[in-house]
DNA sequence: AACTCGGGGCA
DNA sequence: TGCCCAGAGTT
């Protein structure tokens, strides 16, 4: 993908969604954290309704610790992998207490060695509740930069976050991330890609199928 | 690299 | 009914 390319990508990407953000309702960082390992496999709309009521009951690290298995994994019940999710999120409060003081760390480092957080996760908390410079890699963010040729078809996550990290500047990934997201979800969806109205399709392999 | 967890939304 | 959803851990 050559800069030019690049660069129209990111300029129309921002035109089409000048402000997208994190839609994961959470007003700190141990909120969010909560709300993207939720997040897993599910929509933010969901996690969002349930951590409506969930935060309103599990302040900090020790809430959820001071509650039987059971009882958590009641309260994020109709979320997918729940019960993962429940035993990892115990899991990862007990390693705050323990060996953070009970905040949440700031490196994606310490992040990845939470239960239940993987790079993904650790990049959208460093990013969005630490305002450091980062590229998520999602479902979203993996399928339309493969679509729109910004990697290589068969490349794994963490090459496509690589890629991602090269091809932007540093300056413009947590936006870019944001947008891309916004552009897998509401414009170049998994199933039917709005390729008709989309500005990109004639530098996008999955447009020129399509419309061709 | 493939498999499993998993209820809910949507066509 | 089948596919997908702001993935991660295990084999």
């Amino acid at each position: 993908m050559n800069k030019k390319n690049v660069r129209r990508i990111l300029d129309t990407l921002k035109d089409m969604f000048p402000d997208a953000h994190c839609e994961l309702n959470h007003s700190n960082p141990f909120e969010l954290l909560i709300a993207v390992v939720l997040s897993a496999q599910s929509t933010d709309k969901k996690v969002n309704e349930v951590t409506e009521t969930l935060f309103r009951k599990y302040k900090t690290p020790q809430d959820y610790v001071h509650v039987p298995l059971e009882e958590l994994e009641h309260d994020i019940k109709h979320i997918g992998l729940y019960r993962n999710k429940a035993k990892n999120i115990q899991a990862l409060c007990r390693t705050l207490i323990e060996e953070h003081n009970g905040e949440v760390p700031q490196t994606l480092e310490e992040l990845t060695k939470l239960a239940g957080v993987g790079r993904k996760t650790a990049n959208v908390v460093v990013s969005n509740a630490f305002g450091v410079p980062a590229i998520a890699v999602d479902t979203h963010v993996e399928r339309v930069s493969k679509r729109l040729g910004l990697c290589k078809w068969d490349d794994s996550v963490l090459e496509v976050e690589k890629t991602l990290m090269k091809l932007v500047p540093k300056e413009e990934w947590t936006q870019t991330h944001h947008r891309l997201i916004f552009f897998g979800r509401y414009h170049c969806k998994a199933q039917r890609p709005a390729c008709e109205s989309c500005p990109l399709s004639d530098i996008c392999r999955e447009g020129k199928k399509r419309l061709k």
